[in-house]
DNA sequence: CGATACGATATCATCTACCGATATTATAAT
DNA sequence: ATTATAATATCGGTAGATGATATCGTATCG
């Protein structure tokens, strides 16, 4: 019924877009809140960071918002939030899956 | 407290020691559960899932129980059942992550 | 017995993602 | 002008996913 199955996202790719849910964000900030809101448990290395922003940039689920010297700022889109909302989905998912089975 | 961290599980890896919890299981037996669990969503490949297998036993998350012909029959161990435990945890604790954002 | 079909597992090449180390770039401070 | 700083970009190495194909062990058929 709904939009097509998008893939599953990864860990990092899960905590990059929840980031944007409330307030635009650049990388450095990003990296701050995904270590933050997971105490310390996921941590983003540049590498994984800034290729992702690119790739989410292509795919259209986030967009830029400003550029302040080196710094870019970007937001999530409508597709970008749909997708987050599709992964706590898949989420839930396999957490009641393996619920289930215990 | 615990015992020390283990790498998060990718999504393969959880349910193939899920499929662990109730049953002895070989290969073949454990595609056909991920799928019927998963409602055809997860699908494990041959390559994925006896790859895994072999790095499970290395790791010795699973252990041989019986060779029928080609047939191998492997069950959880302790360790395994931990390790799918603490995947379980993550889980919600991502789960939970992301809720808190809505 | 040999050939063949079948069930199950193993291997391989390719692709995608992660990640830290390092480089680059833009601005600000001295 | 040099240096420092903040932020982003790139690179190489490693791990995992995957389907196509190959292999192996057994049973069945002629």
């Amino acid at each position: 019924m709904g939009g097509k199955d998008r893939a599953a996202l990864t860990e990092p790719m899960y905590y990059v877009l929840m980031s944007f849910l409330h307030q635009e964000m650049c990388g450095i900030e990003i990296t701050e809140f995904v270590e933050r809101k997971t105490d310390g448990r996921v941590r983003l290395g540049p590498g994984t960071l800034y290729t992702l922003l690119g790739k989410f940039q292509e795919e259209k689920l986030i967009e830029e918002t400003q550029t302040e010297g080196r710094k870019r700022t970007y937001r999530l889109t409508e597709k970008g939030r749909e997708a987050f909302l599709e992964e706590l989905e898949r989420l839930r998912a396999c957490l009641l899956d393996g619920e289930e089975e215990l």
